[in-house]
DNA sequence: ACCATGACTCCAT
DNA sequence: CATGGAGCCATGG
């Protein structure tokens, strides 16, 4: 396998803590490229492992999850970020400025 | 190696 | 804010 980006990809969307959320263009750019958000949901849309990745904490540009979400679609997204603390309005879309990741703070 | 597709993002209208 | 078109990246046939 090792498929390099995706594995990336993968590594960065594990590091997403918990109660908060990372944009395609946010995990991509800290995957070296910050157009290849595209590649990040071919990435994530191949998700090996649910358990460890924690997809329903990416969204796209908007706050959204994508639409052909698997797992349950966003039914299963909304009520894990909700577990997770965080809000998710009626329209599935979570409040970027509260709840999007910010590697700085999070940095080791 | 080429073409088509996709869980994206940006810009213009 | 909704819609349409163009750009970028990686994967699969």
């Amino acid at each position: 396998m090792n498929k390099n980006f995706a594995e990336k990809v993968y590594k960065t969307v594990q590091k997403i803590p918990l109660g908060k959320v990372a944009t395609y263009g946010q995990v991509a750019m800290l995957c070296g490229s910050s157009k290849a958000a595209r590649a990040v949901g071919t990435a994530l849309h191949r998700n090996p492992t649910p358990d460890v990745i924690a997809c329903h904490r990416v969204v796209n540009r908007s706050g959204c999850l994508a639409k052909n979400f698997g797992f349950g679609g966003q039914e299963s997204q909304k009520r894990l970020l909700e577990l997770e603390g965080v809000l998710v309005d009626e329209n599935y879309r979570v409040n970027l400025y509260n709840y999007q990741w910010d590697e700085k703070i999070n940095k080791d």
